[in-house]
DNA sequence: ACCCAGGGTCATA
DNA sequence: TATGACCATGGG
């Protein structure tokens, strides 16, 4: 398993190149990005973003202050925009019971998931996106395109949990932040170019690994 | 006029 | 435990 891991990482990056995630300047403007971001359009995501920073309100002080009608019009190109204004708060919440973002983030790994695990809106995607992205911390993110591209190999069933696939990945290769950041980028840039619900299957750079023969 | 995005939660069975 | 509904914008 782990020289199959490898095998896949290293036909992605030579097809892919470096993904260059997570775009976003400071630790706690990927944390919103990773709320943003869920089930959404990363372009629009962004744009949410962008309106945070022209409003200034992108740390959590200064968010902290708006109004959450604000708060809520600022990240309408989102989409969700009620659900995630909240979960931005809940964040917000979670941060001020640690006593600011460094001692949040400085707790250990398995500590930080858990924390950031009891906030109403994140999920273990999104937490590990944080511990991953923001704090830069080994875990590995697993997420819908690397259940189905993994399916696709014939790597696993389908039915496993979220923590059984992080597992698969952690205990199969160098606990490294880079590869792991690196990794996680490549799945989605592949699964959204090849392995989407709806397969596209040219030109695929691991059709030799794949079982999937639809759509060829 | 569809389909779907870098998920998570809650109600039902 | 396992589906389904729901949240909502913007691009293809």
């Amino acid at each position: 398993m782990p020289e199959k891991l490898r095998e896949i990482y290293g036909r992605l990056f030579s097809a892919y190149g470096p993904q260059g995630w997570w775009p976003g300047e400071t630790p706690f403007e990927v944390a919103v990005g990773a709320i943003l971001t869920q089930a959404t359009n990363w372009r629009n995501a962004a744009r949410a973003i962008a309106n945070l920073k022209a409003a200034r309100a992108l740390s959590p002080e200064a968010m902290g202050r708006l109004p959450h009608t604000r708060l809520t019009e600022l990240v309408r190109p989102a989409g969700f925009f009620n659900q995630k204004a909240k979960r931005l708060r809940a964040f917000l919440e979670l941060i001020r019971k640690y006593g600011g973002l460094d001692k949040l983030f400085a707790l250990p790994v398995e500590e930080l998931r858990e924390a950031l695990l009891s906030v109403p809106g994140i999920g273990p995607e999104t937490a590990d996106s944080i511990v991953l992205y923001a704090v830069g911390k080994p875990v590995f993110v697993v997420d819908a395109y690397t259940r189905r591209i993994l399916v696709r190999l014939g790597l696993i069933e389908g039915g496993e949990t979220y923590e059984e696939l992080r597992d698969l990945f952690e205990s199969n290769l160098p606990r490294d932040p880079e590869l792991y950041k690196e990794y996680h980028a490549l799945f989605v840039r592949h699964g959204k170019e090849h392995c989407r619900v709806r397969p596209h299957c040219k030109g695929c750079p691991i059709s030799e690994l794949c079982d999937f023969e639809k759509d060829k």
